[in-house]
This record gives structure tokens, sequence and C-alpha cells, in this order.
RNA sequence: GCAGAUGUGGUGGAAUUGGCAGACACGCCAGAUUUAGGUUCUGGUGCGAAAGCGUAUGGGUUCAAGUCCCUUCAUCUGCACCA
């Protein structure tokens, strides 16, 4: 088959039938599949983006011909850093290459042969998407979900410039290799907090893996505890901190408060005050690496102010150190160097004292530091006290005499949407020196992003250099205003395009709500497992605030996710440039065409590990495809008897029909490899009929015909072509997918095996369902000669698999 | 450091969840077809001469362990002072 000339005309009829259009009136039986969209920051397609698709378009077919009405979208995440580092390169603006690179990587796509319906596409860069983007900023504002505050960015002081995070890796400039340093900046926030205890609690009804589920849990990070209350001696400021360890608190030997924290202005000591202060300097120097290195040496420096512990009434030393992180809890915490690791070996270092408080219940090693839960000693009234009654009861004490209370802390941050960038979505926000920051009215969006702008950087938003941009009136006052520079991260414009998708065409609203709660939620979900906590909890963050706002009646984005793995270089590494390993799939379709391409990938690799590349698996999916054309022609060449059925093609039905069984399975649980070998056996089983019955049945036929429909979500081509060839009607994805007839997969004889003391000795052939007795006799005259002179105690049956005597 | 995953022939990878380890392929070996090579078709192929031995390692539970429990090692991923 000339596989060049197969793909170019079904992809014309596909397109030209409208084959793959989304129906609307059958939304009732909607299957909404989504594999995450491209970025696109190269103009090819490479083999990562095959696995991805590839194996998804073949469950999308097949879903479809189960009779679901799919709606299959693809689109573009346009927006990004790599146009414009690319930008910055060449001079080459990123609309340019962004728009040019998105017109390859489409026509790509449809030569990969999938059911995207392009009707629907999204490019995020468009003005008729990124106005609906700033409409949900403007809606998250609008309920006290969007907020400015200061907060640090990279800083890189030779570029003179603001960097991302993926930028300042390991703390240095990705460009110039100097050390980044933080500036602080005022910046927009969306609240996402508001929703920790949602988006940890819904977490465990999602079809998703494991691994996934686990990491948003821990990126989420809730912990139950207490906040308490110290008083500073000769001050009136109170010192908070948190604790999930309250039963602890008579052991508090020291207080210690992040370097950001600005209660240390007020209580540090005259004669603390210049330590301290440079101890801050150089904390706010350390790079972001360092500071979270747990392997760091902890370093600290006393404030010369004391902190009253409320149960005690002891006066602690505080201190300042960089171990303590200043946006979790009350960036402050209680030393109990005796029941914490990291306390232990702060008070070591600076020697201050180290109290036993909790003991071990069960008199086991408890050597300090001991952190597990014990009984309580040295602790007043709650002596004897177990760690986990403790905990509540001291709490409950402090809350009555108001100097605590119950608390609940998150690791999650509030999400930063502000980008020092220029290709983005632009903040639809506008400051007055007289109204402060005023949102854009809504008929005025989208807020263009200008064209002609400088974005070479020197230390500004290019936004803040393009005047025409940023001179406006305020929407409130009618005076002179200016827009704010930055654009939105781009993880905004991908945390709904899946809303977007079925009604991308609207420019009233974003969609229309009676419609997405049809099509949504997503199915099934399909992309790289390097989205866990972001994009994907920043999915289900904007759905449901957009649930409580109204727009949209469900409560998560995507039921069900699985990811695929990653196609690694021949040498096992990761693909990469630089170590030269890249391998383009573009000279295998070129050879072998993109049916066996996407075959190659699904039976080589198990989908969610991927593996190395190895190109020789790819010759023998050809001569599987070989194999199928020609059984497949040669049976529609004959004739056949129409006799009762003989053992011969009692057994090729039989395996019929479990090969439909199992490679329904196995597409429904994306074991695409397993499924691929299942048609391999009966191709086998096919071909081993052919050669060994001489007046074939004409039941030879339909298993020909099943074969074309079972392989027809892995090859779409092709076996579109067969089915022309085989006389049937257009379309073979019109047609339902075979189902299988349980009765046919039972055979009437079964081979088992005979074990003597768990040892394999032998096989016998029993009639399928034969009791208990008949299978005893055989397998004991099958081993008999083996059995002389020993005692059999006893037989163990498992059924269709093996019979064991026990001697 | 913590958490999770993975570890199976020369290779990619299977194993109805505790029941014949190595499905299906690649590679290799043989036979048939062919003037020959290639293609195609058929058969063989974990190791071992054999008894036997075999799922990273050492132990355990069981009639039965790749699968369950404990030990150790290696690789990968995530988190990385979250009090």
């Amino acid at each position: 088959m000339d596989y060049k000339q197969i793909e170019s005309k079904w992809q014309r009829i596909w397109e030209e039938t409208g084959l793959y259009k989304f129906d609307k009136s059958k939304v009732n039986k909607k299957f909404y599949c989504l594999e995450m969209f491209s970025y696109p920051s190269g103009a090819k397609l490479h083999a990562g983006h095959w696995y991805n698709y590839g194996p998804a378009d073949t469950f999308a077919r097949f879903k479809r011909m189960q009779g679901f009405e799919v709606f299959h979208p693809m689109g573009f995440d346009a927006f990004g850093l790599p146009a414009e580092n690319y930008a910055i390169k060449t001079g080459i603006h990123p609309e340019e290459s962004t728009l040019k690179n998105i017109e390859t990587m489409e026509g790509q796509l449809r030569r990969i042969g999938a059911t995207y319906d392009w009707d629907y596409e999204i490019k995020t860069c468009t003005p008729e998407y990124y106005k609906w983007t700033q409409w949900m900023f403007l809606q998250l504002y609008k309920h006290g979900l969007a907020y400015r505050k200061e907060a640090p960015v990279n800083w890189c002081p030779s570029c003179n410039t603001v960097l991302a995070n993926e930028q300042a890796q390991g703390g240095v400039c990705e460009r110039c290799g100097s050390q980044v340093t933080h500036k602080n900046l005022n910046q927009w926030f969306f609240k996402i907090t508001d929703y920790a205890d949602e988006l940890l609690e819904g977490i465990d009804r999602l079809d998703w893996p494991e691994k996934t589920k686990a990491m948003q849990k821990n990126w989420i990070g809730r912990s139950y505890g207490g906040e308490i209350e110290f008083d500073v001696k000769g001050s009136d400021v109170k010192l908070k901190v948190f604790t999930t360890r309250a039963d602890t608190v008579y052991g508090v030997t020291y207080v210690v408060l992040a370097p950001e924290s600005p209660i240390v202005d007020i209580i540090t000591a005259p004669e603390q005050r210049a330590a301290v202060e440079a101890y801050r300097e150089r904390a706010a120097a350390a790079t972001e690496i360092d500071r979270m290195s747990s392997t760091r040496e902890k370093t600290g420096v006393l404030t010369g102010a004391y902190a009253i512990n409320p149960v005690n009434g002891r006066e602690v030393p505080v201190l300042v150190a960089d171990y303590v992180i200043a946006s979790y809890g009350t960036g402050a915490v209680m030393g109990v160097a005796a029941h914490d690791e990291r306390d232990y070996v702060f008070a070591q270092k600076l020697g201050l004292p180290i109290e036993r408080v909790i003991k071990s219940a069960d008199g086991s090693d408890d050597a300090l530091p001991y952190t597990e839960y014990g009984v309580l000693v040295n602790s007043g009234e709650f002596d004897g006290m177990t760690s986990a009654d403790a905990k509540t009861a001291i709490i409950r004490k402090l809350e009555k005499e108001g100097r605590g209370r119950l608390k609940t802390n998150y690791r999650l941050r509030d999400w930063l949407v502000s980008r020092q960038r220029y290709w983005g979505a632009p903040i639809p926000v506008i400051h007055c020196e007289h109204c402060g920051a005023v949102p854009v009215p809504e008929e005025d969006l989208p807020v263009r992003l200008p064209h002609n702008v400088n974005f070479t950087p020197d230390g500004e938003s290019p936004l803040k250099k393009c005047d025409e941009f940023m001179h406006t009136v305020c929407p409130v006052c009618g005076k002179p205003a200016h827009r704010d520079a930055d654009t939105l991260d781009t993880f905004v414009c991908s945390s709904w395009y899946f809303l977007r998708y079925p009604d991308s065409k609207n420019d009233e609203k974003p969609f229309d709500t009676e419609w997405i709660d049809k099509v949504l939620p997503v199915d099934k979900y399909i992309g790289g497992a390097e989205h866990a906590c972001m994009h994907l909890l920043y999915a289900r963050f904007l759905t449901k605030a957009l649930r409580d706002m109204g727009y949209l009646h469900f409560d998560e984005p995507f039921v069900s996710l699985v990811h695929q793995g990653t196609i690694l270089g021949p040498d096992g590494n990761k693909m990469s440039k630089s170590r030269g390993n890249v391998v383009s799939p573009d000279d295998s379709i070129v050879k072998f065409g993109a049916d066996v391409f996407r075959v190659y990938l699904m039976f080589g690799f198990n989908y969610v590990e991927g593996g190395p590349w190895n190109e020789s698996g790819l010759e023998s999916v050809n001569r599987f495809f070989e194999r199928i054309e020609r059984v497949v022609k040669k049976c529609f060449a004959m004739s056949f008897t129409d006799a009762p059925l003989t053992k011969a093609e009692k057994e090729l039905n039989r395996v019929r029909h479990s090969t439909i069984k199992s490679v329904t399975n196995d597409l429904a649980s994306f074991s695409f490899n397993t499924a691929v070998a299942r048609l391999m056996e009966y191709v086998n089983a096919m071909y081993a009929y052919e050669v060994g019955v001489e007046k074939k049945h004409a039941v030879f036929k339909d298993c020909a015909k099943d074969l074309v429909l079972l392989f027809a979500p892995f090859a779409p081509h092709f076996c579109e072509e067969l089915w022309e060839v085989m006389g049937e009607k257009y379309s073979v994805f019109n047609q339902p997918f075979p189902i299988c007839d349980e009765r046919a997969t039972v055979a009437d004889e079964i081979e088992l095996a005979v074990q003597i003391n768990s040892k394999l000795r032998g096989r016998v052939t029993v009639a399928n369902g034969a009791p208990k007795e008949d299978i005893e006799r055989a397998a004991l005259d099958e081993i008999a000669s083996q059995l002389e002179g020993r005692q059999v105690k006893k037989i163990i049956i498992v059924p269709n698999r093996l019979v064991n005597i026990i001697v």
C-alpha cells in the first residue's frame, strides 16, 4: 500500500465529508476527549507530541466507534517566554514566529490523521481569546479573588532584568550566569488559598494517577495546629507562632523570627541592631536555592529581646534566623530543641538550652531530639498526658486566656500572576493617582497587546516603554492615568481553555453556561505529568471559582486523567539538543507513514512509562501491517463453504471474540501495547487457519472484517482503505466497535498444569467444566509413574489453571 | 533528608491481581520458497550437559510468591528547613 497516497486521500475525504465534526444535537452522548494543547515553541512536532497525540487519538476513535459523540478539539498555548526570548535573540517579533509555528504545527497535526474538529481551534494569543482571559481576571477581582501586594521577583543585577523562575534555576541567571538576587515589586495575586480545602478534599474523588493526587495533596499541604501568643518583655508587641506540636510548648527555650518579619524592626534591642541588620542583608542576598536547601548550615542572630512563654511565664531569647519562612504561618516559630530536629541543630549551633518535655510512652529509645508523640513531663499540670491529648488541651487552655487558638495552615500560596514580560495577556487594570488600581470596564475589553514594543531587557516591563499603551484615562474619574505594565502568567490562559473550546466563537461571553454545562467536564484528559501541581491545580481552582460565581455548574474540570510517559533518546537520556540525542519522527513517517509510526509508539512502550527510542520496532510494525493487508485481501478473493463449524473454525472464532474482549478492555485502560499484541495473536491465528484449512468457512470473512474494525482506531488511514477494498460503505469510523460474544470465548477443552508439591510435572487436557473428580483422576493418571510409593495427602485444583498434588 | 515509583531473557516489554514466569515483538538459529540476496511462510530460542536454577539483594508467610511482609542495594520522579 502506498501510505503517502492513502493518507492524503483519506485526510481529504474525512475533511470533505466533515466526518469528525462534533454533532451538537447529540451532546447527550458526548465524550470530551482532550489532550493538553501544544506550546508552539519549535516549528516541528517531535516524538513527544506524537506520543501524546497519536495514542490519544486512537482512544478517541475507539470511543467514537463505541457510540459516543466525541468532542476532540485542538489548539495552541501561544503566549509565553520562549517566543519572547527567541525574539530577543533574532529580532523576529513573537507574534510573527508564533503564528508561523502554529501554521506549521497545524499542518503536521493534520497529517497525524487525528479526529480533531478544527472548528473549535483556540490560539491563546489572539485578542478573541485573551479578551476573555482578561475577563476572567476581572471576575476574580470583582469577587475578591484577585489582589495586589508586594512580592519579590528574581532579579539579575547584571542584565538588569526580572527573571522567570525557570530562567533563574540554581540561583544563576540563565543568560549571563551571575547570581540572581531578589527585588520587591507590587504584583497581582489570585487567592487560590481560599479554595485550599475544597481543592484538597476533591482530590480523592478524581480518577487520576495516584501519584499525581499525592503530589497535589502535598502541594496544598494542609496541617492542623495552633497559634500561640508570646508577650515580648518590655514591649506591647505580641509574638504569634504557629505550631503543630502545642504539646511541647513547655519545652520552648527560644523563639525565632524570619528575617523578613516586620516585627524584627520593632523589638530588636539597640545593642543588637547592627548585627541583626547585617544578618538580614545577608539573608536577602542569599539565593532561593541556598535558602531552601535543608542541608545548609543553620545560622541566626539574637535580637536582644525576650519573649514570655504564656504557659509558664518563662523568659526566652528571641532570635532571627533564615530557616524560618516568612510566608508560612506567622513567620515565627517557637524553638523546642528537644523535640524538633531543626530546632535541635540550631540550638546546638548557637548554644541555646535544650529541655525535654516529652518522653516515650512505652519506654523505648527516646534519645534527643525525640520527635515522636509520647507522654508529657516537666509540663506542670499536663504532666503524664499523652501528646495527642495535650495538643488540644493546651491550646484550649490558652484560648480561654486569649493567648491561643486552633489554626489550620497550608503550604499552598496564593498564585502570583503578574509577569514583567511582553508576550502575554495585558493585565486589565488602570492605575489612577486619585482612584488607585481601577479595573478596566468589561465593555472596554480586550486591552490589546501593542505590536510595536521594545522588549529588549533593560529592567522594566517592556510595556512600560510603550507610551501609547501606557497612557490612558481613569474609567472612574476621567483624569489621566496609566495602565498596568505587566502581563498575565501564561498559566492563566491555560487554566480555562477547556471551557472555551465548546463555544470558541462566542464573542459575547467566554462561553455559554447552559452549553458548557452539557459538554463539560472533560471525560478524559491526557498530558504530561509535569503539570501535576501547576496547570492542573490552577484549572481546578478557576473552575470552582467560576462555579461559585454561577458561570458553570460542575465542580471539577477533569474527571479522568492519564499521563503519557516520556520518550527518551536512544541512549536512555532525555532528548535534548545539547546531548545530540534528539530523534525526529520525520524520517520514520516518510518511510513508513503516520499509521505505522503511531502503532509503533503504542506497541513499543508502556504508555504511562515511555522509554528509550528503538528504531528496530518500526520494521516489525510495518511487517504487521503488511501481514494484515495480505490476509484481508486474500480472504476477500476466496469463496467459502457454509458447512457446520469445524474444530479449527470454532477455535478461530474463539480467538476472535477473546481478542475483541481484550482489545476493548486494553483500550479503555490505555494499555495500547497489549492491545496491539492481542491483535498480532489474532492475525497469527488467522494465518494458522488460512494455511491449515483447505476449504475455508465464511466465518473467516467475518473474522477479517472484525480485524479491520478492531484495528481501525490504531491505524485510521490504513483501515479506512482496507474497508473500502473490502467493498464496505464509508466510513469504517461510522461502524460500531465489535462486541464480544461471551459464549464464543469459552473453549471446549482446557489444558491444566499438573504439579507435584508445587513443581510442574505434566499437563492434562480436560473438558471445560469437567467435575472435580474427573480432573483429579486425569491428573493422577498423567503423573502416575512419578507417584509410585508416595502417599497423596491433598489435591488442590485451581479452576482453568492447574492441579497441585501434595504428597 | 522525606515521600512515591521502578528493578523480569541479549533487547522492548507481558503476566485475569497469590496459581504453568517470560504473552506479543525485536534479535538470533534452522527449514521451506527463491538462480542468489531480500521478501514471504514454518519451526526453535531464559540459563544449565543434566539433576536442577531462575523476576535487583538477603530473609519470611503459603500447598503455591514477579505479585504479600521485613532487610539491603540501585535508578528515576516529586518535595526539599512549611514548625
